[in-house]
DNA sequence: CATAGCAATATTGGATCCAATATACAATAA
DNA sequence: TTATTGTATATTGGATCCAATATTGCTATG
């Protein structure tokens, strides 16, 4: 049959809803830092029951997205200028671990769809955007080393920084330099240079470290965003 | 006061029992591959209602211990050949990683406790104590790193393949190899030679893998423990 | 005899209700 | 007035109940 399908069995429950909005909310910011999550509250918004709510809350905790004191409810997240520092050092070990494996593996497909995602990403103006855009950049130069468990883990670490990253991305020449960044990246993965391409990441990361963590060090950047 | 306190507010709930519970039921396989999860029944068992069992399953699904599909329940998740192999590969990247920055930071102390972990591993003989004293030996050493974020990773990918290390220690000459070369690292930390203790955690790690490769490989092994 | 259709059962997902705990605030005593 | 105690309210954790879906087994029909 040439009729398009969904298979039905894996239509959205209430929780996994709730859970995606929650971590949308949390990594674009709009729920800042130690922000209260009041089942109550949540549960209305989604015209819903506190079930489902809590079952994300706990899949949020499990991630590392909320944390959860007992009797008292939870909290969005804080982190450390220093968790933000390990979690970028982690990244950079492991995506240019990743990219190098991909690179030799790389379709032109992907390739493609790589300066597609380079492009939406440079002229974009929505800082919104670029949490995705720039997700869709790496992505596509990663997915071809068919290294799932690493691209969670990688998934799962972007999510804890993105919105550090956004708000240091607006403050500063960040989207340009993190523009002609991608941009040396792609080419050197067009040219099937794999161990150019990991320098290139690595060097794009810790970059990004660098100029966030100095961007948290100048006074009254706390709680920007 | 002079009274022995206790925090209360930090003492367990209900679902983070089941939670460690079944963690540890399905990391030293009691729980086999692909076995359901009947929330009934893990209720009865741990004389509660369904809600903390499900709060405890949808946790360990967000780990990668279980996998859920909608009304039909969940069962302990599968590993394939090629993704326990990356997972692999994902802890001889990251644990090198990890040596190399605590060895120029070991305390005395928990070169001491590296030690004692070391001797507790190399003289048990009750299969199901290894896993908890290898991670105790590597724990000891990495610690010091202070790379939390790094750890819980670790942890996390060492829950996904215990069992399968287990059974492979078991079924060949792995545990008197694994204690050669923890003496090798733990040597290596107490000359604070960095590199090399990183270079031998990475060797230690990828041998495993090909250990464990070889031994699913081998006919009849499948569905061993 | 094999198979489609249907009913009965089992199981999960979610809603509502109750108990345990924390927080905010008023009352009281020094 | 200020610290402490008691109380009312808010909030979470868990139990029970109901609805939605899957599975199983039976029946009827070709």
């Amino acid at each position: 049959m040439k009729i398009r399908t969904v298979d039905i069995s894996s239509t959205a429950s209430a929780s996994s809803i709730v859970f995606a909005s929650l971590r949308r909310a949390i990594i674009e910011g709009e729920l800042q830092d130690g922000a209260p999550l009041r089942q109550d509250a949540i549960a209305a918004l989604f015209n819903t029951s506190r079930i489902p709510v809590r079952e994300a809350l706990s899949r949020l905790e499990q991630q590392g997205l909320v944390e959860t004191r007992r009797y008292r409810g939870a909290v969005v997240a804080r982190l450390s200028a220093k968790e933000a520092a390990e979690i970028f050092d982690f990244r950079s070990l492991l995506e240019s671990e990743v990219i190098a494996t991909a690179v030799p593996r790389l379709s032109a497909a992907s390739l493609l769809e790589a300066r597609r995602q380079y492009e939406a990403f440079r002229d974009s103006k929505d800082p919104y955007e670029w949490g995705e855009l720039n997700r869709g950049f790496h992505y596509a130069l990663y997915r071809d080393s068919g290294l799932d468990y690493h691209l969670r883990a990688i998934d799962n670490a972007l999510d804890r920084v993105e919105r550090y990253l956004r708000t240091q991305l607006i403050a500063t020449d960040g989207h340009d330099r993190a523009n002609r960044e991608h941009l040396q990246i792609l080419t050197a993965c067009e040219q099937g240079n794999a161990a150019r391409a990991a320098y290139l990441t690595r060097r794009h990361i810790d970059g990004a470290k660098d100029m966030l963590l100095e961007f948290l060090d100048r006074p009254g950047s706390a709680s920007a965003c």
